[in-house]
DNA sequence: TATTGTTATACTCTATAACTATA
DNA sequence: TATAGTTATAGAGTATAACAATA
């Protein structure tokens, strides 16, 4: 380990721990990713399933997914296209709820038993992942 | 915490930890963008001339990057514009070397700098980030 | 024939802007 | 007039395939 006090020191320590964080990340990702395609579902197909335990209106899914409204219409068409799920009309007529349909709870189900079991982080035991939600935490804390 | 035994419990508690993961990360890279950015970097540039403490072939850059080698013309075209960088032609003349100018190794230096001020991951102590460093080790291992 | 770097092209993911239908 | 969803388009980032020069 270097002397983390000289500038090149902290920079090489920060370095590696930063890479050893992308490669984490995106493990977890492709790990995600080819969980879900078992099922016969992108990404963001899942990722949309698993927020729907009740139906939502397209705009509060782009909030969960942390994208724009305009990209979910994709989705949706796809997870109809799939049968997994419906448009229905709100009583505010100028929003469109998606909801699941009976196969879309049944896959959804599936998503979440696939990730329970293969999911990256459950590689750590509960202690360990405990503290690695600690230690995450204050990385994404607001600036003391 | 829920009980991690039953599915649901499962799923829910790869989730969260999942879900800090991947803003932990997506903090760092946007830290370390704008860090570089003040420097008049886009972040390949950053990170190219981070490998550029000797010349290296484009090829050597493209595997240090993580990337095609047709990815690497183009940030070695930028780094050639903004005179922080040349092609020289290596003994085997089917090679060309990036090699940093004067002021390229100024730039590479004042990189190492901010990045050691401000990098994501020193915001925990070295204890912290040593506790980081072992959990995420155990998560990108090979699968046991 | 195989390899390096480049070019031209295409693909994935996602956003922006303009449009419609309500409200 | 403001908002929800859609459409068409554009951009960033990156890869693939074909090519010229060299080995």
């Amino acid at each position: 380990m270097s002397d983390s006090s000289d500038p090149a020191g902290r920079f090489a320590e920060a370095a590696r721990v930063t890479r050893l964080l992308y490669a984490t990340a995106q493990r977890a990702r492709d790990d995600f990713t080819a969980a879900v395609a078992d099922l016969g579902l992108s990404s963001a197909m899942a990722r949309t399933l698993l927020l729907l335990a009740e139906p939502a209106p397209m705009r509060t899914i782009a909030d969960g997914l942390g994208c724009d409204p305009s990209y979910v219409t994709g989705v949706a068409d796809d997870l109809e296209s799939a049968g997994l799920a419906r448009r229905v009309a709100g009583t505010d007529r100028r929003i469109k709820l998606l909801e699941l349909t009976a196969a879309g709870h049944d896959r959804r189900s599936d998503v979440q038993t696939v990730i329970g079991q293969h999911a990256t982080v459950l590689r750590l035991d509960d202690a360990q992942r405990a503290q690695l939600e600690g230690l995450l935490q204050l990385l994404v804390a607001p600036p003391a």
